[in-house]
DNA sequence: ATTTTAATTCCCGATATTCGGGATATTATT
DNA sequence: AATAATATCCCGAATATCGGGAATTAAAAT
């Protein structure tokens, strides 16, 4: 009776299924809801009671998720300091650092830095805006998703036989009246990212949200994206000109330096 | 064929033995060794060819491994984003940052924040020295291994049905002329440890290295250690005194602030 | 204190999924 | 081009997961 779920829609060749479903518990938790019980983590994930709790014994031992007296779970210590570890020695974090801070404090808004792994967007590092008044929660990202400024860049920048796939996967629901939902429309606007170099976000996912982004090369491929978020009245028509220039300029000034780095 | 580790140590009880296989993995990274090849990863971890690049797809389709060209293999993006997360809803992160980076500003060596998850002391922050002259590289921390001022602290503190155990895992290496090597005269530094409230590390762990460490109280429990960590030319007798007040000092004050908080 | 309810752990046979070894394909090196 | 090293694919064997439900423990309510 182990009838397991056997996703159809994700190649499961040469991987491991069950480091797989383990993963997969970890990523049930997320900003919006950062402690699950083992109940709600069960039928996220659609397991058995057995199942679920022989993976959180196994995560809970090892410091990966922990346990939060009556409410639930959350993700554990063990993540912290292996992240310190992955920072250390991830190139882009060593250089991208003091680049992204000095965006930030130029323009004043919150910044982020974005990986991109297959199809899922990799908030690295988000630097929050002065302005206590700024958009204080934003989408995380794995695609299949809407396409917000950076996965416009990423997409319209990555490599040919990755492309046509990233494209299909964004989805084209209308979260906003700016919504893109026409996929001619998308088309053409990743034309534009590809020759203008960068890529905005008009209120397309969240009223009242604008964002520029502008892609960072890491050997011939636009692996990460810095962005800038604000609000729409103060990421004026007036105003965005400068702010591209200086998104892509702090683009451009990472991604030269990693190249020297690479030689 | 399928002949598996079946540690004998770690009881496997009630877990997941796949899932701990693969957080393995990830655990043979460490601040020494960031980048592994994948044959190291099978030799460190025991498996065969085939096993070890089935569990490296799934990691690594992931983000939590990335691949570096020609290099091999080293933490992914993936854990860096987690980690945020993980930050974000441990309330010890909230609390402390703030305490510790003014205890690092007042005594200007590096402090650590640790917390224990049954054997393993895993490091949540560290603020590194001013001095450039200072310790560059700590021992990382899983028990069984030799006691620092943490590991002192956090057995001294431990609830009784784990302490025992605790006390047993400590390695008695001779790693420097003045390690402790003696069960007994751990047993009386713990004694110590507990009457006075912190606990020293003079030298037992690496040359020219002193310690000084304080428990963390959360739910009546102590499962956090601060330390501070300097050369024993700075760490003087004269030094010390004042030096240990203001370590208790910074855990006292975390711990009350965490005891509020459960209210 | 006692009952009720929920949450977690334990047990078991069935079988899905890993396992290892070796062949094959790909990439790097000389 | 030839060699070496690395990575993927294929297979039968059998380990270790799977789910269902019982048993235990913890929590909540009466």
């Amino acid at each position: 009776m182990a009838r397991l779920k056997q996703d159809l829609d994700t190649r499961t060749d040469g991987r491991n299924a069950i480091a797989d479903r383990a993963i997969e518990i970890l990523l049930s938790f997320s900003d919006d809801k950062p402690v699950l019980t083992a109940e709600q983590l069960r039928e996220a994930n659609g397991m058995s009671r057995s199942a679920i709790y022989r993976y959180l014994t196994s995560l809970r031992a090892n410091g990966f998720v922990a346990e939060e007296p009556g409410q639930g779970f959350r993700l554990g210590p063990k993540l912290i300091e292996m992240a310190r570890i992955a920072r250390r020695d991830n190139p882009i974090m060593d250089v991208a650092q003091r680049h992204i801070r000095q965006l930030a404090a130029e323009c004043g808004e919150i910044v982020q830095l974005l990986e991109r792994v297959g199809r899922q967007l990799i908030l690295l590092e988000k630097i929050d805006s002065q302005h206590t008044i700024g958009i204080t929660h934003l989408r995380g990202g794995m695609l299949p998703s809407p396409a917000g400024s950076s996965a416009k860049v990423l997409i319209a920048f990555a490599p040919q036989n990755e492309f046509d796939e990233l494209l299909r996967s964004v989805d084209l629901q209308a979260y906003t009246a700016k919504s893109i939902t026409d996929p001619k429309e998308l088309c053409r606007q990743i034309d534009l990212v590809r020759q203008n170099g960068y890529a905005l976000n008009d209120e397309e996912l969240d009223e009242g949200v604008r964002a520029v982004a502008a892609p960072i090369f890491s050997r011939r491929e636009a692996r990460y994206a810095v962005s800038v978020v604000g609000p729409s009245f103060r990421l004026t028509d007036e105003a965005l000109p400068q702010l591209i220039s200086k998104v892509k300029a702090t683009a451009a000034a990472i991604s030269s330096e990693l190249q020297q780095r690479d030689s």
